[in-house]
RNA sequence: UGGGGUGUCGCCAAGCGGUAAGGCAACAGGUUUUGAUCCUGUCAUGCGUUGGUUCAAAUCCAGCCACCCCAGCCA
């Protein structure tokens, strides 16, 4: 008998996780009947990397230990937020492939409890209506090391501060005049206890409440109460609410709420060469550097999803970089490890010439065609083949052919005149002649085909150089190809002092006309494939149809060799 | 000069007193009808720093240094 103390080899390949340890810890300690998470974003913007890596790992939670994840609207700020954020971030998650617990939540849903637990504690003593301006408000908090003081109208009487609630939730009041605010400790070293704002007024048409509402609750005085309110037992957010975490907790213990949630902090997800700021990638829609939320060159979801990244390599990547509490950077390598690893498994294989190039198959005969068959993927014959026809005239890349014999077999492995090279799934070739035009550039190039070479192995004597894609000049067919390129030249765009702005990359797209096998010309929007020699492209989720080809570039096949 | 965090290989990161996991990147080989994939190997006498405790310290103690977050009626 094998002993059970083998290893396990299902065991979960992830990276660690303190997150995952902690709740591993509260499970064993039955500290709660079922795990529950929650993603909580603003609809404010559209979800990026960072997101799908919040998404992935409170659904992930979740799913790990048998539990559940809501996907809730924090929508406490009518001013910033929009359906459309709302409708995008939906669908953003189940393009990942994640099902929410029931319906969609918002924290609009329990304005009426918050209000009714507004005035309880105005009951109790623990909140008061407050006249300060802003500015002066400001003011009396105090600096870091210097203690605030307290504000002149925190002792108003419970009568008069239930008067004042009520007139600011019937818009008695102008935005601004008054807020209302936690009575706890204007000389706490944590500035965030120092009395904060539980309610301000914003006279908005809030998105999902209409006019109901004059006064909002803020993050603070809604976050832990929705967590408790829909018994989510794990609250997972970034760094820098650990300020926040007392509040959160003050809150909820000052609160007949029904559960007690446990925040915890990890480290936010940072990209080089990547912006993860919905501030500041806004700021790149609206000032035109891109097309919209979902252009291709953008680290939204939908951005990515355009550009070809499947939501395996999205979580591939995220089961890659490990959860911890540090401002970490990540490599983008690591993304492009991601979507390269997926790709090449899954993705069937075409031929694309880039740059094409005139090639005559001197020995060929002129309207002849020759059905080659080659597999979709050279390790996965399930599934299929695909029919290449080759004809006498063929084109290749401009970039795969050289009249300079004087190269090293290892320093260009491609055509060289009068040598021979493999065409991909079909004939040994040798190149006999160049033709120019008047300005001396290569416009077509002559060759003769080694008989009985397709699938077979060269004859003695002869040495291709190395494998060259081509597609039949007559049976190829026009495609746009857009080749992106990084959004910023900058490692860290928003950390130098210039500003992000200034690293845009102003060479971030080249669109140009290639020429495609036929068969893979025809496909559906969000077809993948691997051009073969080239990289990993799909067929663009809008632009494409069958009748006018356009693929994007979703990445560069690996390159050890483009250094020399 | 307050409080909350973090400092281990180029980028991440495990480690929780017993003599530095792993991933990505890089480099060197091998296989290959994709210069891809795949396979093999190399890659921290060192854990921000200075002291201390200990037979033994990345791990414990003390001091120092660096970086991040907090002064929204944003989240």
């Amino acid at each position: 008998m094998a002993t059970s103390e083998s290893k396990a080899p299902n065991e979960s390949k992830a990276s660690s996780n303190f997150i995952r340890n902690i709740i591993e810890e509260d499970v064993k300690n039955n500290k709660q009947e079922k795990v529950v998470t929650r993603f909580p974003p603003e609809p404010n913007g559209y979800l990026h990397i960072g997101h799908a890596r919040s998404i992935w790992l409170n659904f992930g939670m979740a799913k790990e230990f048998g539990g559940e994840c809501n996907l809730r609207f924090d929508d406490t700020n009518p001013e910033k937020e929009d359906q459309e954020y709302v409708d995008a971030i939906k669908e953003d998650v189940k393009w990942l492939g994640y099902q929410w617990s029931g319906e969609v939540k918002y924290a609009s849903d329990y304005f009426d409890q918050f209000y009714a637990w507004a005035l309880e504690l105005i009951k109790a003593g623990k909140a008061y209506v407050c006249d300060l301006s802003a500015e002066d408000a400001s003011k009396y908090k105090g600096w870091a090391t210097k203690p605030g003081k307290e504000s002149p109208y925190r002792d108003r009487s419970v009568e008069e501060n239930l008067e004042l609630i009520e007139k600011m939730r019937a818009g008695e009041f102008d935005e601004g005049a008054c807020v209302l605010r936690a009575k706890i400790d204007m000389t706490s070293p944590n500035m965030s206890l120092r009395d904060p704002t539980m309610y301000r007024i914003r006279k908005a048409s809030h998105h999902q409440t209409g006019d109901k509402w004059c006064i909002y609750p803020n993050y603070d005085f809604a976050h832990g109460q929705e967590d408790s309110i829909e018994g989510v037992t794990h609250s997972i957010c970034t760094l820098e609410f650990q300020n926040n975490r007392p509040l959160y907790e003050w809150y909820l213990e000052n609160l007949p709420v029904p559960s007690t949630p446990h925040q915890y902090e990890f480290g936010r997800l940072n990209l080089n060469y990547t912006i993860t700021s919905k501030r500041k990638l806004k700021q790149l829609v609206d000032e035109g550097c891109v097309n919209g939320w979902d252009d291709p060159r953008m680290p939204t979801v939908s951005g990515m999803r355009r550009r070809g990244y499947t939501p395996e390599s999205l979580k591939f990547f995220c089961d890659m970089v490990p959860v911890s509490k540090s401002n970490s950077v990540i490599d983008v390598a690591l993304l492009e490890r991601a979507i390269r690893d997926d790709l090449n498994d899954s993705a069937p294989r075409a031929m694309c010439v880039m740059n094409p190039l005139k090639l005559v198959i001197t020995n060929f005969a002129e309207g002849e065609v020759e059905e080659m068959n080659a597999p979709a993927h050279p390790s996965k014959p399930e599934l299929g083949e695909r029919k290449l026809p080759f004809t006498r005239e063929i084109l290749i890349d401009k970039s795969d052919f050289t009249e300079d014999t004087t190269l090293s077999r290892k320093k260009f492995k491609r055509l060289v005149l009068g040598e021979w090279v493999r065409l991909r799934g079909a004939y040994i070739i040798k190149a006999d002649e160049v033709i120019k035009d008047d300005s001396g550039e290569i416009i077509q190039v002559n060759a003769s085909l080694v008989p009985d070479t397709v699938g077979n192995d060269a004859p003695e004597g002869i040495r291709p150089r190395g494998v060259i894609h081509w597609v039949s000049a007559e049976h190829g067919v026009a495609v746009e190809v857009r080749l992106y390129d990084r959004l910023f030249n900058h490692a860290e765009p928003d950390k130098d002092e210039d500003g992000f702005m200034s690293h845009v990359n102003t060479d971030n797209l080249t669109v140009i006309s290639a020429v495609i096998e036929p068969t893979a010309a025809v496909c559906e929007p969000e077809s993948r494939f691997q051009f073969e020699r080239e990289g990993y492209f799909v067929a663009d989720r809008y632009d494409h149809s069958s009748e006018k080809p356009v693929f994007n570039r979703t990445i560069s096949l690996r390159d050890t060799w483009a250094g020399k």
